[in-house]
DNA sequence: TAAAGTTCTGGAAACGATGTCACAACAGAG
DNA sequence: CTCTGTTGTGACATCGTTTCCAGAACTTTA
């Protein structure tokens, strides 16, 4: 019956303490500040607590301390692949950490970025943005009003937690090189985002470095159509290996390709980004995309805490993996 | 220090009152009631409400009325591609009406669910969940505590949203025996998934109905590389065509069956389910994911209003794509 | 045993918005 | 010009917690 009753009636505070025979402020003391309060008084109220099921109020809580145990993550595009285990991790996190996590889609769009934090501002106590594609004048000025961390974004100052696919792209332009390949292309991907400008760069460098051509052909949008729709100007431009921005895109240059009835890696050479495709034959760049989520997290849940130390940058490593779509050159009539 | 002070400066329906020169109560009428008041009023309580930046703090409104502008998600896992576009769908809808989203993932465990739901329950007035797991007493449970929408699982008295798949698998059935085939097998997914009965069942019963053979082959789990480690127990059923629970079981089978130098479809044909496949040439059933996570939403939202209506049963058609791993069975020598 | 410290606990004022109640202002009717 | 009926507004209690302040209970010291 007890148990029936705990459900239906929501038990305050008030109830617990007449139950354990002392004042409101002493139960909310055993929670929160239990160093205050004798061991034996700590225990007769969390026993009735326990007893009468009682959860703090979070509306209340979060009134009077003007704190609140929820953070909101702010993603692109929620069905990109490379988003889920992001956003599985930062739940995770948050959870172990007591916190709930908001989730909003910006719809790869700045504005959105900015409206959505807006509607959440007082409902959480900090954000996580993956790869935001506002003006760096914009995030600047959305930290300053609450606590950010960013994803795949270098902004300084800001917390921010990077997937160096750089590296680990430089390393694709070695192997291709390494296979034989002399002329490769950049499909490149959002022109806003901080990945596809590091990716490209990257590649160039490396390219560069290396002593082979590089060009870049830019993708309507990062998807699986327009990487399709893409062939005939990755064909056009003469190159036999092709790194593209991500897997998603790739994926779709795969098959734009073996429908072209062109044979990868007989007839051209490629390599994606992220690891998150369901081509698991695609040789691709992998990153560490689970714990980027959980140290976002961690690092927001800390820039809560009381030290104020800011300006964090943790810089997390990618590998090549060597898989079937990238092969020797091969030599054909234009 | 100016960053402080924005901080600090948040502004409050008193703040807003004493601009517009009116009582606090006026304000929150504006918003509120607006009909009890003049317009002229409502005017000049807008006016300098904007002009000062003014956002009703949503701790205090859920601390008074005891409602809040919050639903949960909580979702088996978010990292399967069935999810995502639900997730956004959600989120979409739910902003369109001036609701946030809480993400939960409950890692396919059925206690993981009333924990989540737990700690979201007094931040939401109600919660959204994907293909729960647990038993159906606990559902109403649940259920009986906060308002609940179910998507993908069919309980009597909660509102729900189902995919048919059935249907979708059904057409799937005959569309093999069209081909030719004579012997099919099922490849099972999660035991507790609504989801996989339905399908399974429909399955059989077409089967029975055009009088073929058919059997049932469990995976694992429903992921990749249980469906690549299927590929024995799957040739020596004897079947010529094989029905996956879902999409990323199906791929699996795929690059194991590939892998193996078996022809899909010249040695074997293969359906998948909820299109969510990277994979572009798989035949497949495809059901209207996002606008399943809408409707939730509405019907969620719809239920938190004032006509209290219930049991309210959405089920969604599906269909068969047909593109190109189901063919004509081989004639194989065993 | 009284005085001076230490703990511990209760009282009460916030936090920001809502909603009831009652009163002011104003209109129209007598 | 008073009376009644509307309509628009202000005063105030309230939601459940936290937290400052002061006082009670208990220890230690003189």
């Amino acid at each position: 019956m007890s148990a029936e009753l705990s459900k239906l009636s929501k038990v305050t505070i008030v109830e617990v303490a007449k139950a354990a025979g002392v004042d409101r402020s002493t139960v909310s003391r055993a929670y929160n500040q239990p160093e205050m309060l004798r061991e034996t008084t700590i225990e007769k109220v969390k026993s009735a607590a326990l007893a009468l099921g009682y959860l703090p109020n979070a509306a209340a809580r979060a009134l009077r301390t003007g704190r609140v145990q929820n953070i909101a993550l702010i993603v692109p595009d929620l069905t990109n692949p490379f988003m889920p285990p992001i956003a599985l991790a930062a739940q995770k996190a948050a959870e172990k950490n007591g916190y709930c996590v908001f989730i909003g889609n910006a719809d790869e769009t700045p504005g959105q970025e900015e409206r959505l934090l807006a509607r959440f501002s007082d409902q959480v106590s900090g954000a996580i943005m993956v790869s935001p594609r506002s003006d760096e004048a914009v995030i600047r000025d959305m930290a300053s009003r609450i606590p950010l961390v960013l994803i795949n974004r270098d902004v300084e100052g800001i917390p921010r937690v990077l997937i160096d696919a750089g590296q680990g792209m430089a390393r694709a332009v070695e192997h291709l090189v390494g296979l034989g390949h002399t002329k490769l292309a950049y499909i490149s991907g959002p022109a806003q985002s901080w990945a596809n400008e590091q990716r490209c760069e990257a590649v160039f460098t490396a390219a560069d470095r290396l002593g082979v051509h590089c060009l870049e052909i830019a993708a309507e949008t990062a998807s699986f159509s327009s990487g399709m729709k893409l062939i005939d100007d990755l064909v056009a431009t003469g190159a036999s290996a092709f790194l593209a921005f991500d897997d998603v895109l790739a994926q779709g240059v795969y098959f734009g390709m073996t429908e072209r009835g062109f044979n990868v890696p007989g007839d051209f050479s490629l390599v994606g980004c992220d690891d998150v495709s369901g081509l698991p034959i695609l040789t691709t760049v992998s990153g560490p995309t689970a714990i980027a989520g959980k140290l976002a997290t961690e690092l927001l849940i800390e820039t809560l805490g009381p030290g104020t130390m800011s300006d964090r940058r943790k810089l997390l490593d990618t590998e090549l993996i060597i898989r079937k779509t990238a092969g020797k050159p091969a030599f054909r009539k234009r």
